[in-house]
DNA sequence: GCATGTCACTTAACACTGTTAATTTACGTA
DNA sequence: TACGTAAATTAACAGTGTTAAGTGACATGC
């Protein structure tokens, strides 16, 4: 059996030096100059050698994108720690915007990509999807801070509100990507727009601080100081 | 001359049924689907009979965009009409949205292109560009709005919020087009999140009513009713 | 130790793609 | 009618994703 395990563990190794290349080639041919055939010449194979470990070039950049949102994730979870909800919503847009500035190829093909529409059918959905734990994230602290009220009262849709918030700061930062160079707009600085997005949607979407309830709706007649 | 002419205005003519073709087939295989071979059988030409009028495939496909874009600013034209800069600028956003809605090709190549950073070198920065000339109604409809004392005091920077509001309408629309179709988010229907987004933005954004000056700031001693 | 079979990989090929060069066809003009 | 130009064609190149068949290495059963 350590014959057979040696073997698996060969192929996936080329398999993660293929995936390694195809990072590196993505990154510096983009989605344009991205082919087969020179992926599999960057690790001295055939093209055709790439489809005994991918199905196809769709599935292929599936994962290699995959991997560029669990790099994302990691830099979202720390902002999990701020306690006032709606702070920590405004980290968390922030902490969005300063990834595509920093990261701005991963985040043209995360959420700026209109050729793979959907991910791959199997195994990314199965196993907990990283993209799917950003919107939760984001979500969750839309929720709580629903949970406390602080959301003006006709707005009870923590996925819309959601939605709504991931969508400014992602226009911000896509407009700026993708126009950001237009000579007859006067740019402002981007982290600017971006602060002021943030602060211009929670305000449009929380009820001021004087008409707060003194205690979340759904603890009221709990304590709360 | 009169043939000389005659000969000009027939070539102008197969010119424009390729143009015409082109639209018809990008609009019915989108950017993925459309190719020069097909374009040509679609007027009972050879592929490379399409090089005698076009340079070459993006020339072509950037004058398709923009007669897209026209069309679109032609719509943008007509929200000119409403009276109150707010509610304008509300109905243009909204505009903006539906442009994108059903137009998803034309968007993707005008607003979410990180190929082409500039538009094509020659023709569409001499006689007016279109997407400038959007800006510009945006911009100015805020200004108009800036004057009559609509926002909020510390918000005085016309470009800036032009940029903030145009974001969020393309944060909306380009998200939808991009990660539409993710599966793990319970997207909400889009003109929804549209209509959301523009009121947040001005709400969060704009006075309330019952601060807003009786005479805008620039026409003060002046009567207004 | 040798035959068997599986698996990773290569070769050959297909049907496409955009684009160029050379060639033919059509047509206005002298 | 001959000439020249312009618009179309054919042929070809280099590239793409992908499939089918073949090859060599290697683990397993007898």
């Amino acid at each position: 059996m350590t014959a057979l395990e040696a073997r698996e563990k060969r192929k996936a190794q080329t398999r993660e030096r293929i995936l390694e290349a195809g990072g590196q080639l993505l990154l510096n041919d983009g989605f344009h100059g991205f082919s087969m055939r020179k992926l599999a010449a960057k690790v001295n194979y055939t093209a055709t050698a790439i489809y005994s470990h991918f199905p196809d070039k769709d599935a292929l950049l599936g994962e290699l994108v995959e991997r560029e949102f669990i790099k994302f994730r990691r830099a979202f979870d720390l902002t999990s720690k701020i306690a006032d909800p709606i702070e920590r919503l405004a980290k968390k847009g922030m902490t969005f915007v300063e990834f595509a500035l920093q990261q701005p190829d991963a985040f043209k093909f995360l959420f700026m990509n209109t050729q793979i529409e959907a991910f791959p059918k199997v195994g990314l959905i199965e196993r907990g999807n990283p993209a799917q734990d950003c919107y939760a994230y984001l979500r969750s602290t839309i929720a709580e801070a629903l949970a406390a009220g602080r959301f003006r009262p006709e707005l009870s849709d923590a996925d819309m509100l959601a939605q709504i918030f991931m969508s400014g700061v992602h226009g911000i930062v896509s407009l700026h990507i993708a126009r950001g160079k237009d000579p007859w707009v006067k740019w402002r600085p981007v982290r600017q727009r971006a602060k002021l997005m943030v602060e211009a949607l929670i305000r449009g979407l929380t009820l001021p601080q004087d008409e707060r309830p003194e205690s979340p709706p759904d603890t009221i007649g709990t304590i709360r100081i």
